[in-house]
RNA sequence: GGCCCCAUCGUCUAAUCCGGUUAGGACACGAGCCUUUCAAGCUCGCGAUACGGGUUCAAAUCCCGUUGGGGUCACCA
């Protein structure tokens, strides 16, 4: 058995909950639920200017939908709480004081002005941008009066550009980075917040993280963050970095390429069980495997191994989506996919429960999206059908001939009480064969008078859900039409 | 541009760590079967080791280089 991992993600509340948490918060769950650990929620609302409540409800709301369960958050009591780290600063603010004393921090007082002159001169010199280090030298009594004074300052890492720091990256092995391309980085605003860095190591360590699996755009600054572990004496997490998912161009998945918001996909009528089971596909495979990829949320985390990750960034393409989503669809049972429908789509005649058990059997298989379903049952309850003389093409038969044709439907249906698809269809066919038609041509006919569509779940079996007399109604409208029309 | 990461079918990937497979699967695409249409299902097909060196009896696999792609260089995360 595994050591348990203690996990966590750590979106910040600033936008629309993104497919990017969603996929970094699947690995990390599978892994705490595999190994018998937990996996943490903490939301990082330290950018005071963009971070806002709506998000992080939104961002709540979608792992819930997806059945990302966590087991500690800002909305579940845990043992290492606050799990919102605006409610946190005062942890911030000792630990940073720990650093300024053991000389691993140092306050700094540059303007953003000095700051953009410095970082343009360097450019012009094609120096290596960074913070030039000139508050490093302010001494401690001098640097204590400007803060009493209330000047602004920041609290910046003090980086000995010395030497490099090393790390190991659970999938990439050991990653070397020279000590002089790492910045001195601000660990504390003005605002007296923390920045990422700072409040990122102290919260993994004070909350136990046993394993940092986040996106592959933080392997550049995780320097910083070995620095901090040293300079409080922690021990390091394991880090593992994930690939991060691609626009179809290879560049970091984007809103402008792509739809990243998870709402998006559920207002879409996708299900939460495919959107989870296409994200895992993405970078892991399970096995070895054969045959379809299709895997519940159980099958997921039985199988994970965090050695079974890929590198290659994924390009985050919705047509294996669309199949999953199909499939998903497919294995739902009737009352499951009926609360679906009923949660999707606005309520009506359509959304009635005995009207969806009626016509389930006749669509289910040929939804991809839950959404679907409206335009695949539309015909259903049309108080009346729109017809036009080219959705009678597919027929291939001359304006006469579909007169005769629906005439002798009509004539056939008419005598029976009520249909009956086996019945029905060998008496329509022999109808067909007595006017010299091809049966083809006769039942494409019918199909576009009764539904106005030439693609339709099987004929019979739909006129039964329409009902005989309101079938045999259309029939005659469709009549009428082309008799109308041949007029003309 | 500096630094860092990555590189197998159109896409997601297996085989890579511990060299030996006709380089496998899934999706998409094409064909056929089923069939009154569309789906679903079944069968078959198309299709890849970026390039160049090296090591080796043998390289997708190990090493080096090239090329390509990506990330990152904020008082954002």
């Amino acid at each position: 058995m595994p050591t348990p991992a203690r996990v966590r993600i750590a979106p910040s509340p600033t936008g629309d909950p993104h497919v990017g948490t969603a996929y970094t918060g699947l690995f990390n769950w599978m892994l705490a639920r595999q190994t018998g650990g937990q996996f943490i929620l903490r939301i990082e609302d330290t950018d005071r200017q963009r971070s806002t409540n709506e998000s992080e409800e939104a961002i709540l709301r979608s792992l819930r939908w997806l059945g990302l369960e966590y087991d500690e958050g800002p909305d579940v009591e845990g043992p290492y709480g606050p799990y919102r780290q605006s409610e946190r600063s005062e942890l911030y603010r000792t630990h940073v004081r720990t650093l300024i004393e053991n000389g691993s921090a140092y306050p700094c007082f540059c303007t953003a002005e000095r700051l953009s002159e410095m970082r343009a001169l360097q450019r012009k010199e094609k120096r290596d941008p960074g913070y030039d280090g000139q508050c490093r030298s302010i001494p401690a009594d001098e640097a204590q009066q400007r803060m009493d004074a209330n000047e602004p300052y920041v609290i910046r890492l003090k980086v000995d550009k010395q030497g490099a720091t090393v790390f190991q990256d659970h999938l990439r092995g050991e990653i070397r980075i020279e000590n002089r391309t790492i910045d001195d980085q601000v660990l504390m605003k003005s605002d007296g917040f923390p920045t990422y860095h700072l409040a990122n190591v102290v919260d993994d360590h004070l909350m136990k993280i046993t394993h940092v699996l986040r996106a592959e755009e933080w392997i550049t600054s995780t320097p910083k963050h070995v620095l901090l572990y040293q300079a409080f004496g922690w021990d390091l997490p394991v880090f593992c970095h994930l690939p991060l998912l691609r626009n179809s161009d290879k560049s970091k998945i984007s809103k402008r390429k792509n739809p990243t918001s998870l709402d998006h996909y559920r207002e879409k009528g996708y299900l939460p069980e495919a959107m989870l089971n296409f994200l895992a596909l993405m970078g892991f495979s399970p096995a070895e495997g054969e045959g379809e990829e299709v895997f519940t949320q159980d099958e997921l985390r039985q199988v994970f191994s965090l050695d079974r990750i890929s590198l290659g960034g994924p390009v985050f393409d919705l047509t294996k989506l669309d199949w999953l989503n199909g499939n998903w669809i497919r294995r739902l049972d009737r009352d499951d996919l009926t609360k679906r429908i009923q949660a999707a789509i606005p309520e009506g005649p359509a959304t009635e429960t005995g009207f969806i058990h009626s016509v389930l059997p006749l669509v289910q298989e040929r939804m991809k999206t839950i959404l679907d379903y409206a335009d695949l049952t539309d015909f259903f309850l049309a108080p009346s059908i729109h017809l036009t003389n080219e959705s009678f093409r597919r027929a291939k038969l001359p304006s006469a001939d579909l007169v005769r044709a629906l005439e002798r439907a009509h004539a056939i249906l008419s005598e029976v009480p009520d249909l009956d698809p086996d019945r029905d269809s060998g008496r329509l066919r022999e109808g067909a064969v007595d006017l010299g038609l091809k049966v083809g041509g006769f039942f494409m006919a019918l199909r576009v008078a009764v539904t106005g569509k030439s693609a339709t779940p099987p004929l019979i079996e739909s006129m039964q859900v329409i009902g005989r007399d309101q079938s045999l109604a259309r029939i005659q409208s469709a009549i009428d039409f082309l008799q109308s029309e041949s007029e003309l």
